[in-house]
DNA sequence: TGCAAAAATGAACACGTGTTCACTCTGCTG
DNA sequence: CAGCAGAGTGAACACGTGTTCATTTTTGCA
C-alpha cells in the first residue's frame, strides 16, 4: 500500500531528461518560437505526454513579464445585463486562450486596489465594465504596457480604448417607434447617479425627439434597478393628472420596475402609455413583462473588446479606438409593431 | 518634453539599494516572516513607498508554489441565483486577500481543461459551483495539494469538501407551509437533467410529504429556466382536469415561468394553487410574481466555502467536511402567511 | 565532392521573489 | 570578565521558464 506518488509538478527538465534532449529544446517545442527538428519535437511531445507535463504559468509569466490573465472589473451582478455581459466576456476570453481575473468593485478605493492587483499579476489586459477608474491608475497600467479597454463608458484618458453599444442609433430607433405609434408626450427615465452609458442614451434620445419639435420630460429615479423604477412610477402617479404617453428607460430593470409600479396604480402598457427599455435580458421577454427594448449585442461587444486589447498589446502606441457596436429594436407588447396594412 | 519614464517594474532590489540594506531585508519586511530590526523595517517601508514598490505576484507564487488565486467554476450566469452566488464568492474571496480566477464551463471537456489551467496557475483553492468534475481531475488537484470545495452538490470523491444549503429543512418548511394552508394534492417541478441540488430537494420534499401519508406528483420540465417552467405549465393545462393545489419548484426561474404559464391559461396563485420556489432572487420579490420561496444564504455559503479551503490549505489530511447552511422561508403572495387569529 | 548557408542544439543568463545558512553583534547571566 | 543565547543581517540558492549566443549538424547548390 504505497502512498500515491506526490506528483510534485513534473518540470520541463524532467521531460528533457526523458526525451534525451536539452531543456531548451522542450521550451522551444512548446512555445514553437525557435526552430526545432521534427524528430526531436516528436520525442519531446511523447515524453511530455507520458509524464503529464504542463507548463507552469507563473514561471512563464515571470519570464515574459506578462501572464495569460485578463483583468475584468465588474459591479452589481444582480443586474441581468451585467451578468450576461460578464458571461459573454468569460467565453470570449477563454476562446482566445486567456483566463479571466474577475474583481467586483464597490467604490473608488476598491477600484484602486484592484487595478494595483492587476498590475501585480502582470495581466495582459484590463476590461472595465463598471466604475470610473482614476486616470492616474489607468496611466499606471499604460506605463506597465497593460492595455485597458472600457465597455459602455467613456473616460477622458489618452491611450485607452472603448467599446460601446450604438446608443445614438438605438435611441433614434426608440424615438422613431414612439413617433410612428403616435406618441407625442415622451419621457426619459434614468436614475440619479447614472453611468455614462445611461446619460449618453438620454442625450441621444432627447436629440432625436427635439429634431421633431417635441419635448422630453425627465423622470429621475432615486436609485437604479427594479425598485428604483417602481418608485419612480409611484411618484409619477402621485400627480393625478400626469400626461405622458411614451417612456424610454435607461435599462431593462428600471423599465420593468416602472411597468409594475404603473400597474399597481391601474395603468398598463401599451393601453395607457408605450414603454421601451434598453438591454434585452431574459426578464424582458417574460410573459409578465413582454417589454419592447433595444438589444445590445453582448457577443459582439466582447469580441471587439478582446480584439482591441490584442491590437494594443502588439502596438502600445496604436491610435485610440472608439468602437460602436450595432443594436437592434426588439418589438414586444409594451410598444407593439405597427399594423402595416393601413 | 521628456517621455514619461517607462516605469519598468521597480523591484525589491531597487528598494534595498535605496534603503541601504540587502534585498533579503526587503523580502523579510514584507512577508514579516523572518526577524528584522525596527529601524531597518522603517527604512525599507519608506523607500518602498517613495519608489511605489509592489511585489510581483508571479515571482512570489513561483517561489511559494502557490498563488493568491482561487479558481471558481461557474455556468449559466443568466440564472440570477448563480450570478448572485458568484458575486458573493467574489466579495468573500477579495475580503480574504485572494483574487478570483473565474471560468465558465459548458461541458465535461471544458471542465477538464479548466481544472488543468487552475493547476498551471498554482491556485490556492478551487470552488466548483457547477458541473461534475471527473474524479481523476479532482485527484490531480489533491495531488498538487490544491483544496477543492463543491457548492450545492455532492461528489463521491475523497478529500473534497462540500457546502450545501440545508435542502432537507427547506423542503420540510415548504411541506409544512403547504399542509398548514390546507393543500393536499402536491406536485414537485424539476427539469430534466437537473443538478444534484435540485434532485436532493425533490427527494427531501417527497420524504416530508410522504410522512403525512400524501403523494407527490412529478412534473418534469424539458429544460431549465423560465421557459422550461412555462412550458411545463402549458403541458399540465393541456390536461383539462388536472388536480393540483400546491407546487414546489427546484428553483426560482422554473417557478416564475410556471406561474406565468399558468396565468396564460387563466389560473393564478394563490387562488387556484399555491406555489413555492427555491432561491430568493430579485425576480421573486417583484410585484408581478411575489413568489413565496426558500431563501439560500449566499453570504454564509461563500464564507463557509472559503473557510473550508483555508482549513484544508493548512492541513491537507483534514477530515472531509460536509457543511449545511441554514435556509429561511420567505412568505409572499403565492403562498401567503396564515391568519393566526383563528 | 566541396563549400556556404541554414537549421538545430545546448549552455548560460534573466525574470523577481522567499528562505536557508552561516556569521556578526548586542546584551545578559554566571 | 568569560561565555552564551538570541536577534539581525547579507550571500547564496531555489522556484521553472523563455531566450540569446556560440557551436555543431544538416541542407542545398555548383
Amino acid at each position: 500500500m504505497t502512498k500515491p506518488h506526490k506528483k510534485s509538478s513534473v518540470t520541463a527538465q524532467d521531460v528533457a531528461l526523458r526525451a534525451g534532449v536539452s531543456r531548451a529544446a522542450v521550451s522551444r517545442t512548446f512555445t514553437n518560437n525557435g526552430s526545432v527538428a521534427k524528430h526531436t519535437r516528436e520525442k519531446v511531445l511523447q515524453a511530455a505526454n507520458e509524464l503529464g507535463y504542463q507548463v507552469n504559468f507563473l514561471a512563464q509569466g515571470l519570464n515574459r513579464k506578462r501572464s495569460q490573465l485578463i483583468g475584468v472589473v465588474v459591479a452589481r451582478l444582480s443586474d441581468p445585463f451585467r451578468s450576461g455581459l460578464l458571461e459573454g466576456l468569460l467565453l470570449e476570453i477563454q476562446n482566445q486562450g486567456y483566463q479571466a481575473m474577475v474583481t467586483e468593485v464597490r467604490n473608488a478605493d476598491g477600484l484602486e486596489e484592484t487595478i494595483r492587483r492587476f498590475t501585480q499579476f502582470r495581466v495582459s489586459g484590463v476590461i472595465v465594465t463598471s466604475g470610473q477608474p482614476p486616470s492616474e491608475l489607468v496611466n499606471e497600467c499604460v506605463q506597465h504596457n497593460i492595455p485597458v479597454v472600457g465597455i459602455n463608458r467613456q473616460m477622458d484618458i489618452k491611450d485607452v480604448d472603448f467599446v460601446c453599444s450604438d446608443n445614438k442609433t438605438g435611441a433614434a430607433m426608440a424615438a422613431q417607434q414612439f413617433l410612428n405609434s403616435g406618441c407625442q408626450k415622451l419621457a426619459w427615465l434614468n436614475y440619479h447617479g447614472s453611468t455614462w452609458g445611461g446619460l449618453n442614451r438620454g442625450e441621444c434620445f432627447k436629440d432625436a425627439i427635439h429634431q421633431h419639435q417635441l419635448q422630453v420630460t425627465d423622470l429621475v429615479a432615486e436609485q437604479d434597478g427594479y425598485q428604483g423604477g417602481r418608485a419612480a412610477a409611484h411618484r409619477l402617479c402621485a400627480d393625478r393628472d400626469w400626461q405622458i404617453d411614451g417612456v424610454f428607460c435607461a435599462n431593462a430593470q428600471l423599465a420593468c420596475g416602472f411597468l409594475d409600479g404603473m400597474r399597481e396604480h391601474g395603468f398598463n402598457a401599451p393601453q395607457d402609455f408605450h414603454l421601451i427599455g434598453f438591454d434585452d435580458t431574459e426578464l424582458t421577454g417574460q410573459y409578465s413583462y413582454q417589454l419592447t427594448t433595444i438589444r445590445q449585442d453582448i457577443s459582439a461587444i466582447a469580441k471587439q473588446a478582446m480584439t482591441n486589447l490584442q491590437i494594443r498589446g502588439r502596438d502600445a502606441a496604436a491610435q485610440q479606438r472608439f468602437d460602436t457596436v450595432p443594436v437592434s429594436l426588439i418589438l414586444r407588447a409594451t410598444s407593439p409593431a405597427l399594423n402595416t396594412n393601413a
